[in-house]
DNA sequence: TAAATTTGTGAAAATTTGGTGAATTTTTTA
DNA sequence: TAAAAAATTCACCAAATTTTCACAAATTTA
């Protein structure tokens, strides 16, 4: 996912920016308008948040000239409540809303929230999870937005997980469902395996946990 | 609804307690990240109103303490626009951040928004009675709110128990149902169990009753 | 009250469990 | 078919857990 941020004031970007990145998007700047236009050209978009008060070219200006040639969904910032009225009047347009100083989570509950609304035709088999991408279609891991080299074994390993969070998973439910129920081996073929995996998972390792006695467990924190 | 608020100036407290109480959720106050740190050990907080700027122990050192054995949602609240770099580098844990001087109103909603994000999502396989929740899926026991480390024993022990309340098991009837038929050894090992198991259970170990001469019992008083 | 029985508990000993590196076998790829 | 990659087995070690045990404390019985 590519977001675009367009706001003049550094602090505000820079904020915006971890936060994305901590979801795994990529994100481009633009400090005025005129910028933004530029990478719209450039880049493939998906969503913009966007600054109403910027020098040059304002938010108004830019999302006008914006919604000429393209169509990507756009959340508001504003400074003030007020400017709503106006926002409002001068275009039915914008996909959300936000005051400064804004809660950063929520606006990134307000991407996810519009981006599944404009995703959801798209087939979207794309796991995301902190730096942790996972392409179930095309059978690829991202750590950090990085491929990540991982064997079979391993991704079927990490998808059960997936699908299955928060949940101890003994060793044999795991080799029941990633090996087949006709699967006679030793059931620390599996340590083997978690190890791998942790590696392969780099600095998010610990999101596998494991229940001592029982097996393992894929950490899934939401909030 | 319990909520801490942890603000050095009295001014501000006031007006957030009566906010607060006005909503029916009781307060909690502290005027230093130490006095908080007091009252999450004895309180069971929902959600934390944080200001940064404190003397004594200021509120990133709180935050990074609290994050360390709890995790508690968390609104913080700052003077200046200007911290929000030093604020968004520190963490990406907080739940929503407000600049002084803010909308009481406005603290309203954001808290009744988190409370309303973090609470409707656990409809799992979860025990709560009291101070105590078991999370029978991912095998976690949480003592108000906090994570006990348990042993595998401990927790099956426990796990039987609540499946069983306000009934006299023999320690037979243990040997048999959590180690297995084909156990023979001493029956006084249950003793030693219990006794890691009421340490496991702090406050609450009275609900494991001793029944004289048979075993033990735990208590369940629904009212 | 004294003796007998039962439970609580700390500490040590015994056992189980999981992490890991390395060797071996199997499968895939070139 | 040879080389590379992946899967599996295995054994050692450290750490966590379980068990045993002896004595103290509590409760019951005589």
């Amino acid at each position: 996912m590519n977001v675009l941020i367009i706001d003049d004031e550094d602090l505000i970007r820079n904020v915006v920016r971890e936060y994305c990145l901590n979801e795994g998007y990529n994100v481009y700047e633009a400090s005025n308008g005129y910028q933004g236009l530029d990478i719209l050209e450039k880049e493939n978009i998906d969503i913009i948040v966007l600054d109403i008060m910027m020098p040059k070219m304002d938010g108004y200006t830019f999302f006008e000239k914006m919604k000429e040639k393209y169509n990507i969904p756009t959340i508001v910032l504003s400074a003030r409540a007020e400017e709503y009225d106006k926002l409002f009047g001068f275009s039915m347009g914008i996909d959300d809303y936000l005051t400064k100083p804004f809660s950063p989570k929520e606006l990134i509950a307000r991407i996810k929230a519009i981006l599944k609304r404009t995703n959801n035709n798209n087939l979207d088999e794309i796991y995301t999870y902190k730096g942790i991408k996972v392409d179930f279609k095309g059978r690829v891991l991202y750590i950090d937005d990085k491929v990540v080299d991982i064997t079979p074994k391993e991704f079927d390993i990490l998808s059960y997980f997936i699908k299955n969070p928060n949940t101890a998973i003994t060793r044999d439910q795991l080799l029941n469902k990633v090996w087949g129920y006709d699967y006679f081996g030793d059931e620390r073929t599996i340590d083997t395996h978690i190890k791998i995996l942790r590696n392969s998972m780099g600095k998010y390792r610990d999101l596998i946990v494991t229940v001592r006695s029982i097996g393992y467990k894929f950490i899934y924190d939401e909030k």
